[in-house]
DNA sequence: CTACAACTTCAAGTATACTTGAAGTCAAGG
DNA sequence: CCTTGACTTCAAGTATACTTGAAGTTGTAG
């Protein structure tokens, strides 16, 4: 069951990964990733670490989270890394999320787009240049969300 | 030429911008937006200001940096607020920015869709279970970026 | 066995984008 | 005039996601 192989090591992993090895400590700090360690106390991991380092990168440029990541992986059962059918529960929920993020992009898009190519800034039609009073509510609302990051709590 | 009419207090510009007046002063310090004071050293903004900091929350969403936007404003003939043309010459820049930012997500969702759909996690075809050496030194490239925000200057 | 790269921990630093709090001032209604 | 809410500044705090540095240890090639 567990696999035999060759353990890596954290300098293997960020090679393969393309992550920092700050980063993996950090990770593993926050219990997003695991590992063994050596007699001397480095640590050592299993391959399927870079499964799991993916899918946390991948779910990041989605624009989760690393605490909601760590929850979403912690829901597995027995913490395991993702095989194919935990990898798509995992993806049903953060693809929603990336939809409605794509779908924020896109309207803007259009709005730019639009801005430019009828010169319809004519007060009238453009919201960016007619937004100011039935639609401020909505600015911290969902319209120019998608980044929950840095600050901005949404006027708590 | 000057607007004349009503000069908006603070609370006004954030209320109707949906932004905080702690956001609006800060700002005011990066140099995003500028007011007038009151003879006893309140803050008073023209109308224009609201379109100003529509500007800024728009090129925010699209996931352009405050410091971005600055330096976008900056390039505008004496500072003014962006009217139809400058807006036009702005919002080519961030579109680009944003279209690829979209393209990226798209491209993720493709990968999402596609695992959960056809199976495809035979470690073959599935670039998430399959990334582990050529696609290494794509991922701080450009695959999984989208947020230059919060830390990860790309292994400076 | 020794050199040296790679590893270890831990504290502190960095960057962005704000928010919060303290202490005080201003403006407008009653 | 007085109250009170809205305003002022400035310093410090918050959150995320890491990175950097110091000081010491380990693993392996030669």
């Amino acid at each position: 069951m567990t696999e035999l192989s060759y353990l890596l090591t954290i300098g293997e992993v960020a090679a393969r990964s393309g992550v920092a090895t700050s980063a993996l400590r950090f990770y593993e700090e926050q219990g997003l990733i695991s590992s063994e360690r050596t007699s001397g106390n480095q640590r050592r991991y299993r391959r399927a670490v870079l499964r799991r380092v993916a899918v946390i990168r991948a779910a990041q440029a989605i624009g989760v989270s690393l605490r909601e990541i760590r929850s979403a992986l912690e829901k597995l059962p027995d913490g395991r890394t993702p095989n194919k059918a935990d990898w798509a529960s995992l993806s049903r929920g953060w693809r929603d999320q990336l939809e409605e993020r794509i779908e924020v992009l896109e309207k803007l898009k259009e709005n730019l787009t639009g801005c430019i190519g009828c010169g319809c800034l004519s007060l009238r039609t453009c919201w960016l240049f007619n937004r100011d009073d039935e639609v401020a509510s909505r600015v911290d609302g969902s319209l120019l969300m998608g980044r929950p990051e840095a600050g901005h709590p949404s006027s708590k």
